[in-house]
DNA sequence: GACCGCCTTGGTCGACTGCCCAACTACACG
DNA sequence: CGTGTAGTTGGGCAGTCGACCAAGGCGGTC
């Protein structure tokens, strides 16, 4: 076993762990090297030496959360047969997070980061657009109009939802679902004439 | 006129505008007495004989900017005839703002900064609390169903717009305006009877 | 055995942090 | 005019920051 290079790769793994709960714990720009370094049980220098600067630490470890949260999402939504149910499906997955949570306060935390820095910004918009594309697809395939803005709008209210849910517990899923259904049910469905019109909004 | 506490009342407004403006631009953890201080022009020893710490200097800037933003917007909102026309004049508000300017970020900051903040989240809850009532009165003039639950989701669903506009600009009040209009047009219009259910969300 | 390169350690550097305080100014009041 | 007080200044303290680096441990390859 190579076990220096192994070692080596789970000190990466561990220090991208820490940074990803201090990110949600302390915020973005509080997060320090001998704090993740601490918390990995790992010397501070050992941090410039994998990922060079605490920035790279830290958009590294935003987005590897992000990116395998999207990936445990895509499957499960592929279930949905309707909006309703894509609805029901998309809240019922979100319904394990508080909003005070790790995960849901690292979602805006980079969201916010992306906001100063051009490189995390253009990852993390390939990411979102990437699974708003795919649920545009899912809702061009139920027949709702406009699948693309109703998809961007649909992705933005349910994190709008997580961002709320922090101050108001009574956010719950079950008190969203039924109004974003009628969200996509009412801007949806016109009748007989699909006209998914996959052209507005681009195409991410 | 008294030009002493006249001075040191302009003092505390220029820290505050400040530091509402360097919330924005470098995250809320990363905002110093010095930085706030150079950016008022005044000495940095001032930020703790006016504010006491950093952190109250901090909560007070943010919730007056948002106290600013949801007094200005309650008159506007007064005009709104209909749910439709209520969700046209909100985004009408909202599209001077591109996700990315101090207002929009300088509001999320502050719902993250109350995750960690117990008294910052008490009063954020307040001002919060306080515009999801009034639009919920709205909607339950209107007719909407369960008014509470639509403006609890209207609010969010807006909040996570303005959060998502920063990556995405094709998230335009244009764009967003329908797909929510069918959000409270679909679960709204129970026909005849109002049933606003006022007891569902307390009163905050 | 000697050698090599990845990984790790512990420490140092200048800069910055929040908070505090003695000294100072300028105005208000008696 | 003297005195009190609110406001202000600049410096100082102890601590932390990101980044860097010389030194050494370690396993793998000859």
């Amino acid at each position: 076993m190579a076990t220096t290079a192994e070692r080596g790769r789970q000190v990466r793994q561990r220090l991208l762990r820490a940074a990803a709960e201090l990110i949600a714990e302390r915020g973005w720009t509080a997060v320090s090297t001998r704090m993740a370094a601490e918390r990995a049980g790992v010397a501070a220098g050992l941090v410039h030496y994998h990922f060079g600067s605490v920035q790279a630490l830290l958009g590294e470890a935003a987005l590897g959360v992000i990116r395998a949260v999207a990936a445990d999402a895509g499957p499960a939504l592929r279930r949905a047969r309707g909006p309703g149910e894509l609805v029901d499906l998309l809240l019922a997955a979100l319904d394990g997070f508080s909003g005070t949570d790790p995960v849901s306060l690292l979602f805006t935390e980079t969201y916010l980061a992306a906001t100063r820095d051009p490189v995390l910004r253009a990852a993390l918009a390939e990411v979102t657009g990437a699974a708003r594309a795919e649920i545009a697809a899912r809702l061009a395939e139920f027949g709702v109009a406009a699948p693309h803005r109703a998809a961007a709008t649909l992705t933005a209210a349910v994190d709008g939802v997580m961002l709320h849910r922090a101050l108001d517990p009574d956010l719950t899923a079950a008190n969203v679902a039924p109004v974003l259904r009628a969200m996509l049910q009412g801007a949806g469905r016109t009748g007989s004439a699909p006209q998914t019109d996959s052209r507005a909004g681009g195409r991410g």
